[in-house]
DNA sequence: TTCTAATGTCGCAAACATACGTCATTAATT
DNA sequence: AATTAATGACGTATGTTTGCGACATTAGAA
């Protein structure tokens, strides 16, 4: 369950990958909500009955240009998608990656739930 | 739901505290479970049948110094007490912590479920 | 009282995140 | 073809996180 040293192509590897597949997916996925912005864009999006185009920024105090890093991001960790329509983008919340997210959560939260009759 | 710029005090606050009590909290939770260290260290101690004293960074691939430092962020979000007995000190998930960290989770989760009759 | 072991704190360096202005790209409009 | 509008990419300044060795503190053992 949990990591050694390791070696790799003779270098040593980067700290964070010492660490197992799941605990690096739970962790990065906690990343991605791990900014207010990230989180209103979200509840923003899931808020809207539509998908969303043009600017998210007139919604956040925070520029265009601030909302699009943090847009990428999500969308890097497939939590929503941008599809193109011409000169605009509609964003939207990515079902799957939402599933993804809710299944990992889920799975921690059930792993790390602290037993009644633990001895102190 | 979405802040709007806000002056006090005659100063421009911080940009994280233009956001919502609501998402600061998660996306301080989200924050604390962002590094597969501490995510280890949660498993870990959920895994054990008592508290544990002794040497966490024995059971991880970081030095006893950097795993203090995750213990401590951990502690001060709630998530795990260190009870100290004697020399050494006991270390505990804290029910209440993972408690709130489940619930302000599964809140969001709810939120940003994906509505199925959206139109896109 | 001195020594030792368990643990935290400090200070530094390197890596990473945040915020944003400016520039580049591209679709539609004229 | 030239212009405009929507958007992303680039560069950069500033702040935050991570990782760790060296030092400080303290409880108990000798």
């Amino acid at each position: 369950m949990f990591a050694t040293l390791e070696i790799r192509n003779g270098e040593l590897m980067k700290k964070l990958e010492l660490f197992e597949e799941n605990q690096q997916e739970i962790a990065s996925l906690a990343k991605a909500l791990s900014h207010p912005a990230r989180i209103a864009i979200l509840q923003f999006l899931a808020s809207t009955p539509t998908c969303i185009s043009g600017d998210i920024s007139d919604y956040l105090p925070l520029s265009r240009t601030t909302v699009s890093q943090h847009l990428k991001e999500l969308k890097s960790m497939g939590l929503i998608q941008g599809d193109v329509e011409g000169l605009k983008i509609k964003y939207c919340l990515n079902k799957e990656g939402i599933e993804k997210l809710k299944n990992a959560f889920g799975g921690l939260f059930e792993e790390i739930t602290p037993s009644e009759n633990k001895t102190c």
